[in-house]
DNA sequence: GCAATGATTTACT
DNA sequence: GTAAATCATTGCC
C-alpha cells in the first residue's frame, strides 16, 4: 500500500499526518481493504466544522455477487459512480431518510466499494452531538447515524477522497484490538451471497452497529 | 406516468 | 418484539 504523507496545521499544532490516496483503494480484492480500513480515520469539514473517527465496522460489496448495487455491472443513473475511479465517495439515500457512506475501491469500471458502518468518534464530538440531537453510544454506530454526525449526504456523491473535498481517510497508527467477520447486515435478499463473511468490525468496540447479521 | 422498495433508525407496544 | 418514517431510484405500463 502506498501513503501520502503530508503536513497539516490544526488546532496551532503541528504534526504529521497521512491522507490515504487513491492507490490504497486501488487495489483488486475489495475484501482485503475493507479489513485494512478499519482503524484508519474519516475525516470531514462541513459548514467549517471537522469531525474524525476511527472506521470500526465495514462491509465489502463487489459487481461479482448480488448484495451489490452493481451486481452484474448493473449501471444506472445511481450505481455509476460505482464504476469511477478507486477513492471515489458513493453517497446514496436509504428508506428515504439515512444517507449510506460508501468508497469506490480497485481499477476504473470494476465496480466495487466499502460500506463504513460505524466510527468512534475522535474529533468534534460536541458537533456531532449537535447533528444527532443525542449523546453516547447511538452517536456514530451504524451508517445512517454516522452519516448524519459527519454531515454528509448526496452533496458528497460523486467526491473523489482528499483534503480539498473536504471528505478524507487518514492513517495515524491507532492501535485496534481483535477484528472479526460476520455476513453483512441487511442484505438477505442476495441469497447465497447474503452469507458471504464480508463484514469487519473491531470485536471490542462498544461503537459497532448493533443490527442482526444471521439469516437463520 | 406510476407504484414498489430499500446496504436503516427510531419510537412504540 | 413490531411498525412507521420518507424519498430517490428503479422498473414496468
Amino acid at each position: 500500500m502506498v501513503i501520502t504523507s503530508e503536513l497539516f496545521v490544526r488546532s496551532g499544532i503541528c504534526f504529521m499526518s497521512k491522507i490515504l490516496n487513491n492507490k490504497f483503494f486501488e487495489h483488486e480484492d475489495v475484501v482485503l481493504i475493507a479489513e485494512s480500513l478499519l482503524g484508519k480515520v474519516l475525516y470531514t469539514e462541513v459548514d467549517g466544522l471537522v469531525t474524525s473517527g476511527k472506521i470500526v465496522e465495514t462491509e465489502a460489496y463487489s459487481f461479482r455477487e448480488k448484495a451489490c448495487h452493481a451486481y452484474m455491472n448493473r449501471n444506472t443513473n445511481r450505481t455509476k459512480v460505482l464504476f469511477e475511479p478507486a477513492g471515489t465517495s458513493y453517497v446514496y439515500l436509504c428508506y428515504g431518510i439515512h444517507h449510506l457512506f460508501n468508497i469506490v475501491t480497485n481499477k476504473k469500471g470494476k465496480a466495487e466499494a466499502i460500506l463504513i458502518r460505524a466510527i468512534e468518534p475522535l474529533e468534534g464530538r460536541e458537533t456531532m452531538e449537535a447533528r444527532r440531537q443525542l449523546k453516547g453510544y447511538a452517536l456514530t454506530s451504524g451508517p445512517g447515524k454516522l452519516s448524519q454526525a459527519m454531515g454528509i449526504d448526496l452533496r458528497f456523491n460523486t467526491s473523489p477522497l482528499g483534503r480539498h473535498q473536504n471528505i478524507w481517510i487518514e492513517e495515524q497508527n491507532l492501535k485496534i484490538e481483535e477484528i472479526a467477520t460476520s455476513p453483512r447486515i441487511g442484505v438477505a435478499y442476495a441469497e447465497e451471497d447474503a452469507l458471504l463473511p464480508w463484514r469487519f468490525y473491531v470485536k471490542d468496540s462498544k461503537w459497532v452497529s448493533k443490527g442482526r447479521t444471521d439469516y437463520s
